[in-house]
DNA sequence: CGGACAAGCTGA
DNA sequence: CAGCTTGTCCGG
């Protein structure tokens, strides 16, 4: 069947054959000087040396209109010249995701130029098919920023910006007397103040709330001046505060549900993090909620940043943006001036902290669980345990001869998993729960996961004690007085507590991340938010040997100020970002890439470690230009700028 | 990415 | 040398 489809598909190629001795034969001339200053190839006015040749019949005529667009192909980031149909001009402008005949076969693509002069001596073919909307112009432009910026692909944050399916119509924007929305509630919590004072200032501002605090208020002053986008940490968060602007008398669209909706224009875009690209006709402010909360960067490559992208798109169309956060990231307050409610309201938002300091507790005995816990585990309120170990223990001693609990394989430590299985982490080997040494069965469990914790926490405490993983979310009939205990994926699934425990906070102080430190703010800041205010009675609870570690004390005197002023010392000190700008290469192709990068001015080559390379530079604009201006080799690679977890 | 085509490998 | 795999090139 093969030669059945070849002959299909040669029939409507006859002009094909026509210019295949043009291109074909090595009479181009600009062939070799490969130039490729950015995405589109080929220069439209160097044809002077080419006397004597007649150009293909289907040759441009000088007033067929001409779009340039963008496949949605991965490893094709090049551009392509396509005429427009009349039937289809009025549907086609810069965005518009169209349909193209390339190379035999019908791909997507994006419209990102418009009225353009194809280069000279290629055949210029009409579009196929108009597939619907999509991106506005400034987001097309921004994409192309964005590229750089994240050194990824186009086309992959073309489609971020881009509706789920085809959007072959808009609905009827709102119509609003005076275009203004007829705002029926005036919120009045402390943040509302510095929203209005941000908005006024315009640029960048950084607003620090505290956990407790609606973010309502600050979400509305911002749509009150006129079509805002809204940038929430998660969907759920972006559809209630969509539902309440709604109810407050102002136009809203959740995306991505509401894109077209949004591309219509005349309404407030809330959404999570893929909202920094929706669409927002006539952007009158921008509003990232929770800018700390790492749900903010893309995981894959490009690992572009809401917040960033926010910034960036608000300073474009001139307009304020809005970075709110109970612990504003130093990435944020390099961004624009901090604001913060008075010290009183501030205080109020934060609960009230328990510090168990841990360091006369012999570290061999107790496990996790201090004396003062029991009280509060036999009490009725509703208790929450956090502990970052998954499954039984992460490293055991055999109770005979004290050998630590190793693999026999690799070597490594090996962790005992749920079932009472000893794992190693490293190799993946298992073995039974033997002492390699003496062969006695016993062990003492030196680091504790959350399975046995539990089990601990079922017998001090009065009421069941249920385990709440990523995986193993809790049942919906659960026991209102059970006991919660979970890593830190118990704090997402429950709303409300009147106690919080992290058993062990020197985890995450100690993590072997150089973010460490804001994830275990980050981590606070969730806890808080179960708890409510001061006013609610609500107990944070800090079991760590680092009472006086800045996190701990961030907390227990409702200032983050002094995890920022810590870190950026240390960041400094060891050239961190935001001090620096890094991006992380890893992949089968990362060799062949980093010899391509070479020794550019300004940026150093660390590495490899674990077959991954870490570049850093002064500033994004070193870093950026030095990995456009290098060629990708073929297969596999992944670069991530702003590598999160290092 | 995926098709076209060429060069390289294998087996009778 | 057919028939297949592997590699390289290229797209308007």
């Amino acid at each position: 069947m093969a030669p059945e489809q070849q002959g299909l598909f040669d029939l409507p190629d006859e002009d094909d054959s026509i210019d295949a001795p043009v291109d074909a034969s090595d009479d181009a001339p600009d062939e070799e000087s490969d130039g490729e200053s950015d995405g589109v190839s080929g220069d439209p006015v160097s044809d002077g040396p080419e006397p004597a040749r007649q150009d293909p019949p289907a040759a441009v005529d000088a007033e067929q209109r001409v779009v340039r667009v963008l496949p949605d192909v991965a490893g094709l980031p090049r551009a392509f010249d396509y005429a427009v149909p009349d039937a289809m001009a009025d549907d086609v402008r810069v965005g518009t995701l169209v349909r193209i005949a390339l190379q035999g076969r019908r791909v997507g693509a994006w419209v990102i130029e418009d009225h353009v002069t194809p280069p000279a001596g290629v055949t210029v073919r009409p579009l196929a098919k108009v597939t619907g909307w999509g991106p506005p112009p400034d987001l097309v432009e921004l994409s192309s920023w964005a590229a750089w910026r994240w050194a990824g692909r186009r086309s992959a944050l073309l489609g971020t910006a881009s509706p789920a399916g085809a959007v072959p119509g808009l609905p009827r924007p709102p119509s609003l007397p005076g275009g203004r929305a007829p705002v029926t509630v005036t919120a009045t919590t402390p943040g509302t103040a510095l929203a209005e004072a941000a908005l006024d200032a315009g640029g960048a501002s950084v607003l620090r709330l505290p956990p407790a605090e609606d973010r309502f208020g600050v979400v509305l002053a911002a749509a009150r001046r006129g079509p805002s986008l809204v940038v929430a940490p998660s969907l759920a968060t972006a559809a209630e505060l969509g539902g309440r602007l709604r109810r407050a008398g102002v136009p809203a669209a959740v995306v991505p549900r509401g894109w077209a909706a949004a591309r219509a224009g005349g309404v407030t875009v809330v959404g999570a993090r893929a909202a920094a690209w929706a669409p927002c006709e006539a952007l009158a402010a921008v509003v990232v909620l929770d800018e700390h909360d790492e749900v903010h960067q893309e995981e894959r490559a490009p690992t572009w940043h809401a917040r960033d992208v926010a910034v960036e798109r608000a300073r474009r169309a001139g307009v304020p943006a809005l970075l709110v956060s109970p612990c504003p990231s130093l990435e944020a307050l390099g961004l624009g001036p901090l604001r913060t409610v008075a010290r009183v309201d501030e205080r109020a938002g934060w609960p009230a902290v328990d510090v168990i300091d841990r360091r006369d507790d012999d570290p061999l005995k107790g496990g996790p669980l201090s004396a003062r816990l029991v009280d509060l585990l036999r009490s009725d309120r509703r208790v929450v345990c956090v502990l970052n170990r998954r499954g039984r223990s992460r490293l055991l001693a055999c109770a005979a001869c004290g050998e630590l609990a190793g693999c026999e394989r690799c070597g490594s430590a090996v962790a005992q998993d749920d079932a009472g299985v000893l794992v190693c982490h490293r190799c993946g080997a298992q073995r039974p729960t033997v002492c390699l040494v003496c062969t006695t069965t016993r062990f003492k469990n030196l680091r504790a996961g959350v399975t046995r914790v539990a089990e601990e926490l079922a017998a001090l405490a009065n009421r069941s004690v249920v385990e709440v993983s990523g995986d193993a979310p809790p049942a919906a009939d659960l026991d209102p007085r059970a006991v919660l205990v979970g890593t830190e994926a118990v704090l997402h699934h429950v709303r409300a507590a009147d106690a919080v425990v992290f058993l062990d906070l020197d985890q995450e102080l100690l993590a072997p991340r150089y973010r460490a430190a804001e994830q275990a703010l980050g981590l606070v800041v969730r806890a808080a938010r179960l708890l409510g205010g001061r006013a609610g009675g609500g107990r944070l609870v800090l079991q760590t040997r680092q009472p006086e570690h800045e996190v701990v004390q961030a907390a227990l005197l409702a200032d983050p100020a002094r995890v920022a002023d810590a870190e950026r010392e240390r960041r400094r000190a060891l050239r961190f970002p935001p001090e620096v700008a890094l991006a992380e290469v890893s992949g089968p192709s990362a060799p062949a890439f980093i010899e391509a990068l070479g020794a550019p001015g300004g940026v150093e080559v660390l590495g490899p470690a674990d077959g991954r390379w870490l570049l850093r530079a002064p500033d994004h604009v070193t870093l950026c230009d030095a990995l456009a201006g290098t060629e990708r080799p073929g297969g596999r690679l992944r670069v991530a700028v702003d590598p999160l977890r290092i």
